[in-house]
DNA sequence: CGTATGGTTGACCCCGCTCAATTGGTGTGG
DNA sequence: CCACACCAATTGAGCGGGGTCAACCATACG
């Protein structure tokens, strides 16, 4: 079954556990943002002044690299920062009170992680690593009170908040196990695209207990639903390692989900 | 059945479509919020001084009274403001490319609606009234303008954005419908009690379809869980006047819905 | 009245979960 | 280098919660 598979090994473009490859993203400095990262728009646009970029960069903490399973923030931590990822991967999740996990969202570079925590003290969930991961962390504080000054990061700060909201239509829906791993499926592509990833061809970080979590499914059926979207020439999958044969039939698969 | 019913009619301290009281949150001035206002606390926690104040009511209009079915905004329309409720109960909702329609939530007296809206320049949603309704918009850039100003009024914004990034939790996870029912009224009586309404008498103002809509359920099955609330005890219903006799119990139903 | 809309109830069935067994990859120690 | 253990992933068998379809009931309204 896997014979045509070893096509895949050795050509993907994202980096895995085993052989790290350095992340395209690492081109941060005094007066640039890293490439990849969520608030170089806001810097772009608006065309700040030397200072305020330099007062904007003082507040950046770049951490990392960190390897697979470390915690970024744990639920009930002093919440204090938001980070962007630099590269790898994050999984957010919360543990109920019967003791299972719940996964919440996967990160992927350039995005940020930790906003759920500015309507309280605390951070209401848990942020782990699932490969290597640098992050960059911003005071939120201090990134409050420059907001003040700069018109154009309190925007991107609004925006980014209120982006969040309408992320979970994926999994909010009562959709088919196929539409909702479709739809899981495009998200990933277009988000690696938009940050200079093939959007084809990428590595799952995550297991397919972590998927199925996410997406309300049992492990099992995910396992199933992979398995018929090769024996339907949709994917090719080797491991953690994905290949999208056919996106447009693909994302028709996953239209109602992502409403387009 | 319905025989016991009787005794709710004529008592319930929320207005109906038919009977509407005057709203409790009848209070706002050029000095003062409504008291149910999302924004009083605001106000009240930074001691503002007048001028601000006033400033701030200079960019509030108030809307109403609309009667039910009236559209507060509608999907695609310019975004430029967002509106607190001050009486009577709104829904949002989208309509996907089947022509179906997808409820969002329900926004009663002193909650916000249109925040979903700050990440474009135009909504992303429709919001209709379910019953007669008033509500506060307030210019949305003037109100950015403001919050840099007024720190407060800034932390107070990030934090209602924050907040409604949880708010799916309900809808999003994989659970019963007797689980997911318990929540939503556990929920609605929370918020009821939050702006001085009775906890345990309230009307729902929404048709069961969009309760079912709004829970991932069908219609059959929202009809079905409460006839079996109503057997065992939890809740007394006659058409949409609800009574919670056991919230212990509904609340310990609604346990891990809400993850406490 | 008749009609329309919303709500209730019953019969039936299917998708996805559960339980259980097996495979396969990886790491570890002898 | 192999044997073993361990965990992720896969596959099969069986079942049940909730959806669908359909008929019926009730209240509101012209």
């Amino acid at each position: 079954m896997m014979g045509r598979m070893s096509a895949l090994t050795g050509t993907m473009q994202q980096h895995s556990t085993s052989t790290p490859l350095a992340p395209i993203a690492d081109d941060g400095d005094a007066l640039h943002f890293c490439s990849t990262c969520a608030f170089s728009s806001a810097c772009r646009e608006e065309g700040y002044d030397k200072s305020a970029l330099i007062e904007l960069h003082c507040m950046v903490e770049h951490v990392g690299p960190m390897p697979a399973g470390t915690h970024v923030f744990r639920e009930g931590d002093p919440f204090q920062a938001i980070s962007a990822v630099r590269a790898g991967c994050v999984k957010t999740y919360v543990v109920d009170n019967d003791g299972h996990e719940q996964v919440l969202g996967f990160f992927l570079p350039g995005e940020v992680i930790g906003l759920s925590g500015i309507s309280g003290e605390r951070y209401p969930c848990n942020a782990v690593t699932l490969d290597t991961v640098t992050v960059c962390t911003f005071s939120f504080p201090k990134l409050a009170m420059l907001a003040r000054k700069l018109p154009g990061l309190q925007t991107q700060l609004f925006r980014l908040l209120s982006q969040d909201i309408g992320k979970t239509a994926l999994v909010a829906g009562d959709f088919s196990a196929d539409q909702r791993m479709a739809a899981f499926l495009v998200s990933l592509s277009r988000r690696y695209a938009a940050r200079g990833f093939s959007s084809s061809r990428f590595v799952l970080s995550m297991s397919r207990t972590d998927i199925a979590n996410y997406l309300r499914l049992a492990a099992e059926t995910v396992s199933r639903v992979l398995r018929r979207m090769v024996e339907d020439g949709l994917i090719v999958i080797d491991r953690r390692e994905i290949e999208l044969r056919d996106p447009k039939r693909i994302e028709q698969l996953a239209r109602s989900v992502l409403r387009e």
